[in-house]
DNA sequence: CTCTTTATTGGCAATTTAACCAACTGATTT
DNA sequence: AAATCAGTTGGTTAAATTGCCAATAAAGAG
């Protein structure tokens, strides 16, 4: 008698599953997505502050914006003419810590 | 008197430091190399072992491999023919929850 | 209604990434 | 010493990424 429900993993380690995760992060590796992450720990901004902080053209703060979106990163909302964006997830905050101490160890 | 020592920020959110952070972020950002990190959550494995789980050339893995070391997420250690790779920072691992509940918010 | 503001989308050029194969290095075996 | 095994490096090609500009859409102001 076959016992199929035996073969069902706890945790899925599938190569698609490691390729979703891997679109997470890759949403997030970027030096201009990380500034508008951590700006938006600070509460929602529109389009407009974004681009003023990252320094580039709205269309291109608008792309990267896209992204983090599609990934579920942050969501937005348009009230009037502007289009506000806040995280979704905020234990993408976490990742920071991590990343520093990466970071001070490769200095050592 | 000028007092320049005020100016210097506790934390820094220069671009430099904002694109340092994201390379260490796409050093994990691939499939294969998440893959081997998990892997190597489990302990120390070496080139060999590392690529016949991931399934593409030993080159490539090897290059996989580099980009890890190179933003210093493992660390290689040869001893005779093989060279055995392992987690520099733990801490990595800790990312991995915090994408789960992204993906699964994604799936809502 | 027309003009302006805010943002998104399409298209293009330059750069980067990732896979493979081939060549090479270094250590072990015979 | 020669052959073999484990890994790295160089080179090439295909695909993805990122930036800008131009065109478009949607909302508000005059």
């Amino acid at each position: 008698m076959p016992q199929l429900h035996r073969y069902i993993p706890e945790r899925s380690t599938t190569r698609a599953h490691f390729e979703e995760r891997s679109a997470v992060l890759k949403a997030l590796a970027h030096p201009s997505r990380l500034m508008i992450v951590d700006e938006l720990s600070h509460g929602e901004r529109c389009v407009c502050d974004l681009t003023e902080l990252v320094g580039h053209d709205i269309s291109t703060v608008s792309k990267h914006l896209n992204v983090l979106k599609k990934n579920g990163i942050v969501v937005d909302d348009k009230r009037g003419k502007q289009v506000y964006y806040r995280l979704k997830v905020p234990c993408i905050l976490n990742f920071f810590h991590c990343i520093e101490s990466v970071i001070d160890e490769n200095r050592k």
